[in-house]
Order: C-alpha cells, then sequence, then structure tokens
DNA sequence: GTTCTAGAAC
DNA sequence: GTTCTAGAAC
C-alpha cells in the first residue's frame, strides 16, 4: 500500500497510523543502537532500525544510504529509528525533511556523560562501527566538542532529552509502549536549557582571565581564592560536555600571571609537574618554576623528591617567590598525570583503562591538596590573628606517598612568620593586621567579611571591577605603574580615567573601609590624614600651574571599593568626562567636601549624606561657577571652558577650594 | 568605574 | 543623518 499518495491526504488520516521518524542523537556509546533494539523488541508497532554503521553491508555506509532507507520504509508504513550519532544539526537536517502531514519527526537525545559513553566504547567488543579501545576516547570527545542539542524549530515534533540512565528509561518505556495506532504529545522535553553545554560558572572564570591574557597555558589549572567549585578552571566530567581541557579556549590567561596580569586574586595554583620535581621541560611546569624562582625550587625539595603518576605534592610558597609577592600565591601544588613515555618511570604502555584511573587519582590528589589549604586557612581566618601562615605539616598530611618529609617544616615556618613580623612592623596601625593576613593568603573569610559588614549596618555587593582601589590599597608595592606615595595610612595614584587636568585618588589602607558611610570617629586621623595629604599634594601641583583650583571631597556612594578621597582640578577638561554622572559626581550634594566630612565625623561620629546619593547624579547639568543650566555634556564642556565666572559663595567658604594665593580668578 | 549600543533627540 | 543619552553588561 502506498501511504504516501496524495489521494489519501486529508481523509481517513484518523484511522491511519502516523508513522515515526526518531532521530537518534547521541555520542558513540551513548546507547542509540541499544535504544532502538529494546523498542523493537517490546513494541506492537512496526519498527526499522536504519544504522549508518552497518547499512553498507559489513563496512561504514553513508548518510544518502540511510536517507534512502528510511524513506523506503516509511512508505512501507513503518517507523523508523535514525542510529547515527546526529549531533549536530546539519547532520539532522536532511532526516527531518522526511517528516509530512504522516509523519512526525521525534528527537531522542541521549546526553549521557561523556565519561560514561567513553567507558561504554571502550569496553564494547563487538560494535559495529569498530569504534574501540582508546581510540574511542578522542573520537567521543571531538564529537562531543560540535554537539548541538536539537531544536524544535529545525522541524521536530517532539523532542526528548534524555540526560541519565532513568530518563533513558522512562523515554524507552514510553516508545516501547506505543501501539500501531498511537501517538505522542509534541514538544520539547527532559532538558530545561538547550543551550547549556558548560558551567556558566565556569565561562564565566575563563572569560575574566583571558582578557589581558599574554601567554597561553592550557595545561595549567588555576583555583581561584574564593574557593567556590565553579571557579575551578577543570575537565568537567560530572556535566555532559567534552571531557576535555581543549573544550576550553585555549588563551586561558598566563596562570604565573592570573592577578599581574587579568586581575584575578587567585591564593593556589597547581602545576603538571614532571616526575622528579623539577624545573624546566618546557610548557606550564618551565613557565612556574620561572615565575616561582629558585625559592619555589627549594620549597618543593623540602616537601619531596619525586611525584608518582596520580600524587600531588602542595608547597607553601616562601614569600620571597615572586609568585607570591607579586601574584599573592601562597601554594604551588606540582600533580603528575599519567605517563606515557617507556623512558620515564611508571609507563602506561597504552593501557588505557590504567590511564583513566592515574588520571582520576590526579584529579583527586589535587582537589585534596587544595581543599586541605582551604580548610587551613579557613581555621587561620576564625582563629588568632597572630598566626597566619598555614601548617605545613597539616598540608603534608595530603601528600601520602610522596617522599614526605615528616619533620615539621620548622624552617620555612618560622621565615615566613619573620618576614611577616618585619612587614608589620613597618606599620604601625593595629588594622594592618589585616592587610599582613591578607598577605598570607586567608582572602577567603576577608572577601566575604568586606561584601557583608561585620556590624551589618550596610550590605553592598562590590562587583568584581569595583575592587581595584581595594587591591590598590592593600598590595601597593604590586601596583607602582599607577601608585605614586604609598605611606602607613594612604596611598595616592593618579585617577586612572581623570575627569580634570589633574585628578588624584588619596586610598585610605584600611581594611573595612570601603566608603564615607563606614567612617566613624575612631577614623578622624585618618581623614585628617588623607585631606593633608590631598592638600599638600594640590599645593605642589599649584606651584606647577598656579591657574588650578582643587576641590578635596568624598563621593557620596562611590561605584568603587575602598574608601577614596578625590583631589581634582576644577577646570573639568579631560576626554574621561563623559556623562551626566561624571559632572553631577562632582558638582553635587553627592560630592561631600574634605573639610565636611572632617568636621561631621568629629561632631557627629558619623558623616551623613544630605540628599538621596543618587539622585544628585541625574540632575539638570549646572555651571559649578556660575549655575547657568547646560542640555548636554558637550555643551556644558564648551561652556565651563570660558566661564570666568566667581564660585559660588559655599565653595569658597571654609577652605573647599584649594587655590594659588595670587590667584584672583576666582571669587567676586 | 568603563564600554557598548539602541534609540531618543536634534 | 548625526549627536547624545542612558541602560545593560562587564
Amino acid at each position: 500500500m502506498d501511504i504516501d499518495d496524495a489521494s489519501h491526504e486529508g481523509k481517513g488520516e484518523e484511522t491511519k497510523a502516523k508513522r515515526i521518524v526518531v532521530i537518534l542523537v547521541g555520542a558513540p556509546g551513548s546507547g542509540k543502537s541499544t535504544f532502538g533494539e529494546q523498542v523493537m523488541r517490546s513494541s506492537t508497532r512496526p519498527w526499522v532500525r536504519i544504522c549508518q554503521d552497518t547499512i553498507g553491508g559489513g563496512k561504514s555506509g553513508t548518510k544518502a544510504q540511510c536517507l534512502k532507507s528510511a524513506a523506503s520504509a516509511l512508505k512501507d508504513g513503518k517507523s523508523v529509528f535514525i542510529d547515527r550519532c546526529n549531533l549536530d544539526r546539519e547532520q539532522r537536517a536532511e532526516f527531518v525533511k522526511l517528516g509530512g502531514p504522516n509523519v512526525d519527526v521525534h528527537g531522542v537525545v541521549l546526553d549521557l556523560p561523556a565519561k560514561l559513553c567513553i567507558s561504554r566504547s571502550v569496553k564494547r567488543t563487538g560494535h559495529e562501527g569498530n569504534l574501540q579501545g582508546g581510540k574511542a576516547a578522542a573520537v567521543v570527545n571531538r564529537m562531543l566538542q560540535k554537539k548541538e542539542l536539537p531544536k524544535l524549530s529545525e522541524g521536530f515534533t517532539r523532542i526528548t532529552v534524555c540526560q541519565s540512565e532513568s530518563d533513558v528509561e522512562a523515554s524507552l518505556n514510553t516508545y516501547s509502549a506505543l501501539g500501531p495506532l498511537d501517538t505522542l504529545p509534541n514538544g520539547y522535553f527532559g532538558q530545561k536549557n538547550p543551550d547549556a553545554k558548560i558551567q556558566l560558572g565556569i565561562m564565566k572564570f575563563l572569560k575574566k582571565a583571558e582578557v589581558p591574557a599574554a601567554n597561553a597555558v592550557s595545561e595549567a589549572k588555576s583555583i581561584q581564592s574564593s574557593f567556590s567549585p565553579q571557579s575551578i578552571k577543570e575537565m568537567d566530567s560530572s556535566s555532559n560536555g567534552p571531557v576535555n581541557v581543549s573544550s576550553f579556549p585555549e588563551n586561558a590567561g598566563d596562570i604565573t600571571r592570573l592577578y599581574s596580569g587579568g586581575g584575578l586574586s587567585c591564593n593556589v595554583i597547581a602545576n603538571a609537574a614532571n616526575w622528579r620535581l623539577k624545573p624546566g621541560g618546557g610548557g606550564v611546569n618551565a613557565a612556574i618554576f620561572n615565575a616561582g624562582g629558585p625559592a619555589l625550587e627549594v620549597a618543593t625539595k623540602e616537601q619531596a623528591k619525586s611525584l608518582q603518576p596520580g600524587r600531588a605534592v602542595v608547597v607553601p610558597l616562601p614569600s620571597n617567590s615572586p609568585l607570591f609577592s607579586r601574584e599573592g600565591i601562597t601554594h604551588v601544588i606540582h600533580v603528575l598525570g599519567p605517563n606515557m613515555n617507556p623512558q620515564r618511570p611508571n609507563c602506561l604502555d597504552n593501557d588505557y583503562i590504567t590511564g583513566c584511573k592515574v588520571l582520576r587519582d590526579t584529579y583527586t590528589s589535587l582537589f585534596e591538596g587544595f581543599a586541605s589549604v582551604a580548610r587551613s586557612q579557613e581555621k587561620l581566618a576564625k582563629g588568632s590573628n597572630e598566626n597566619h601562615g598555614p601548617n605545613p605539616s597539616e598540608l603534608q598530611d595530603h601528600t601520602e606517598g610522596v617522599n614526605m618529609k615528616h619533620s615539621p617544616n620548622n624552617d620555612q615556618k618560622s621565615k615566613r612568620e619573620g618576614d611577616h613580623d618585619n612587614d608589620r612592623s613597618k606599620k604601625c596601625k593595629g588594622s594592618q593586621d589585616e592587610v599582613g593576613a591578607d598577605i598570607h593568603g586567608s582572602r577567603t573569610g576577608k572577601l566575604e567579611k568586606n561584601n557583608d559588614k561585620i556590624d551589618g549596618s550596610m550590605t553592598k555587593i562590590w562587583g568584581s571591577w569595583a575592587q581595584t582601589l581595594y587591591h590598590i590599597a592593600m598590595h601597593p608595592e604590586r601596583h607602582m605603574d599607577v601608585v605614586l606615595e604609598i605611606s602607613d595610612n594612604v596611598v595616592v595614584l593618579n585617577d586612572l580615567y581623570p575627569k580634570a587636568k589633574r585628578h588624584l585618588l588619596v586610598l585610605a589602607r584600611y581594611e573595612g573601609l570601603d566608603c564615607l558611610a563606614d567612617v566613624r570617629k575612631e577614623h578622624l586621623h585618618l581623614l585628617r590624614a588623607m585631606h593633608d595629604v590631598g592638600l599638600r599634594l594640590a599645593e605642589k601641583f599649584l606651584q606647577e600651574d598656579a591657574s588650578l583650583i582643587f576641590r578635596l571631597g568624598y563621593h557620596s556612594a562611590p561605584s568603587m571599593r575602598q574608601l577614596h578621597l578625590h583631589v581634582i582640578s576644577q577646570d573639568f577638561d579631560s576626554k574621561h568626562l563623559k556623562n551626566k554622572k561624571h559632572w553631577n559626581s562632582f558638582n553635587t550634594a553627592f560630592f561631600f567636601d574634605s573639610v565636611d566630612a572632617i568636621e561631621e565625623v568629629s561632631s557627629n561620629g558619623k558623616a551623613t549624606p544630605r540628599d538621596d546619593d543618587e539622585s544628585q547624579l541625574s540632575i539638570e547639568l549646572r555651571c559649578h561657577r556660575c549655575r547657568s543650566a547646560h542640555p548636554n555634556i558637550p555643551r556644558l564642556k564648551s561652556h565651563i571652558s570660558n566661564c570666568r565666572a566667581p564660585f559660588p559663595p559655599a565653595l569658597l567658604q571654609s577652605g573647599r577650594l584649594v587655590l594659588a594665593p595670587c590667584n584672583a580668578d576666582v571669587g567676586p
């Protein structure tokens, strides 16, 4: 019977069997053939399984053969399984076209963990596609790289995504139960986000590291200071994406410059080491030992002489290593993966199964080592402020199987604490204890603390971009390219985007002071110190250019974290002054004069912004001298470049403006 | 904080 | 058509 005959269209359809094309989508080893076979065993509906691996009569067939065969089966009134990978849209398109008024096109996606597909592919002996052994891993991974989950818009009437064995089971039951006249509801079933390929957290993390990257070190794994599992750049065997680091951007960043090159605070880095734990060999090992300097080499030797495949060794980094002082790295975890080189110990000799096990052990050792660092730092954050360095003997518990030094590593510990004491003796302020703690890497507790004020008064969450000044205040020595002055209390720098000819920032070097609202009476000396530094520098500039006029003050609701005083000349002659917010943040009540802040804190114990902060930022644009209004920034800028009207009386009082003694171009 | 850009304003 | 703003994204 020719059911596709046009004469049948439009009549008696409800009594006629509607055929189904089920396009199976999945990597080798995902269970496509099994799925088809199982349905066919128990179904009362006539099915044909069209398998590209067998259609060629012993050899692998072609897509065209599959299409032809499918069309002919449909003509015979049979439903068909298209048993080929069908992982990308293009591969599926021709088969979707088999659909029509009497033919529904279904997609069944077997989106199982890659490691499961690989192990099945490896284990199978009689697989029709002859995809066996270690080669399978590479093939599966390559295919999953291109994985494109089907969408209804491709022409499917129904799509079922199975992401676990139980999903597969459920779908098997659905299709097995289909009688010759039954149909299934249309729609998308199974997965919530069809575009999800890789965990978002990982991509976000990589994107950040990618920006200023110089040399790619793609084998390197880096672990962010937040200790959040998503931020670990890692081969991800739990998601159903490819099990391969190369699924991530190649230029993920230089692991030896995460902070200086990428602004990424990271305490612990992993090194794909060699078995002798020695520098060299090229790649990430060479790069890390090179960046770590001789100190890393010495510290490594103290922990272990060599490493077995699958093992890790945690090395606390001495403070004289550039990786420590420049990047804030406190630990390097050396790991050794499976070895396939017969000239080195423990060669795998093409034993894929053992290789997988060793690789798993490698990652397990790495994470255990990392967890031990995290635990010891957590303890320190909770415990006494006096004991800063992690306890090396604790870390050694996790270097099992390595040539461990069991005698407590007192030399290094006392050395690190000694350095710390020196650091601290140079800074006399009490709060510098916390700076010390930061240098020694306990950033976990610190970040939490700073995004969530201890007194609970204000919980502003600062974005990563808002941390720059905080980092500079805490580690000015790492930012000497922008820093002009460092003292116990303050750091001075040029504003990165000056809004006038002269625009400096005076940063408070105090932990926990993010903005003026955090300032209390006990910080009065700091406010005065900041003002004095600002004043001194303004006067220095006035000697160079007596026509300048300065104003010192704070933004009521700053965008950047860490209390900072603006010292800004009143010409506002800058290409960086671009919008209303820029202007109003310096020329409305949003700008809190330093002299007023000092006065209010000294009399009220705190500085309370007068107007509802942010509302000031969008008010009309007015000249700061003659108070005339202007429709837009270009017109305002054009006006202020010429306006020589006297400043408003309020600014002329109380030393709010700082000008050269001879400057007559100011008052009435 | 900046950059990017859609769309409003001119 | 061009200029400018404002909101989202980072």
